[in-house]
DNA sequence: CGCTTGCTTGGAGCGCACTCCAAGGCCATA
DNA sequence: TATGGCCTTGGAGTGCGCTCCAAGCAAGCG
């Protein structure tokens, strides 16, 4: 049972933390790289069946190495999934990233748009701030008064 | 067969376009109001039968009718979608909103802490967007030589 | 009158991104 | 040697936010 990290120090699963490789080494269980990415083991092993990890090295019991480079590529997909971006998006880079040299320009192009769609979702989440602090000072002061919702 | 809008002009399903209500009257059918807001019917239905909307009007056949409060109510709801917020915590919002004027604290505490987690939001996504620029920068130039990614 | 269009309902189904389970292997410490 | 801890696998299950289905009713038109 409880296949979790095992250093665990904080109770509430706080989501990202404790990260920062001990960096002399470039091997790591594969809880230890939970510990660092914040992902559970479980999903660590299912990101490799679906194609968006590289294959990972063993140890000369079958279980999982990571490298330095593996995290890297984790830190990567950790940003993209935080864009949004769908996981099968993710795979598709993995696989362009694979299939060699060639597929740079398309590789590329969905950098670039990704970063189209994550400037614009900077610029809907700062319209929605705007509504939001009207409406907060709207509860500030004259609210009780004026306030307008809707429910009942 | 074919329930949706009727007043589709452009083929490709754009997501919320078509906005503005003709301001005249104050009577929608949920047709209507799917093309103003860019929902479809089943999903204005199924925000009503999981208590996010107030009790819509209906006409005498029993058919709904949006006012133009409910129109408000549903951009707003609208623009905490975008923030991520779960439909359960907007059901909570619509609760209190409906519990009456006691409940002022809570709700102000409620955008207030939304408003924290939209601007956090932000900040991560201007992480991401300076990853993504190093990253595609790489690409524009030194790229081929030097780029170092993980899949193979 | 019959047909079409748009609406009604409760309940089932779907896609995504995990999340967990059962059964078993390896190895270190007591 | 036995107990516990961490690891392995394929496959099943979960929660969220819709999304759709079947059956049926009411209004308008030819």
């Amino acid at each position: 049972m409880m296949e979790t990290t095992g250093t665990r120090t904080d109770t509430c699963a706080g989501p990202p933390r404790a990260d920062r490789r001990p960096d002399g080494q470039d091997s790591y269980t594969i809880s230890e790289v939970a510990a660092f990415t914040g992902l559970t083991a479980h999903t660590l092993r299912w990101y490799e069946r679906i194609g968006l990890m590289p294959h990972i090295d063993r140890s000369h019991t079958g279980q999982r190495r990571y490298s330095n480079r593996d995290l890297d590529w984790l830190d990567l997909v950790g940003k993209l999934r935080l864009t949004g971006m769908p996981v099968a998006d993710m795979v598709r880079y993995a696989e362009l990233v694979r299939e060699g040299d060639h597929t740079y320009g398309e590789r590329y192009e969905l950098l670039e748009q990704t970063r189209r769609d994550v400037l614009s979702r900077i610029a809907e989440l700062q319209d929605t701030l705007a509504v939001l602090d009207r409406k907060i000072a709207f509860y500030g002061d004259a609210g009780h008064a004026l306030a307008s919702e809707r429910p009942r």
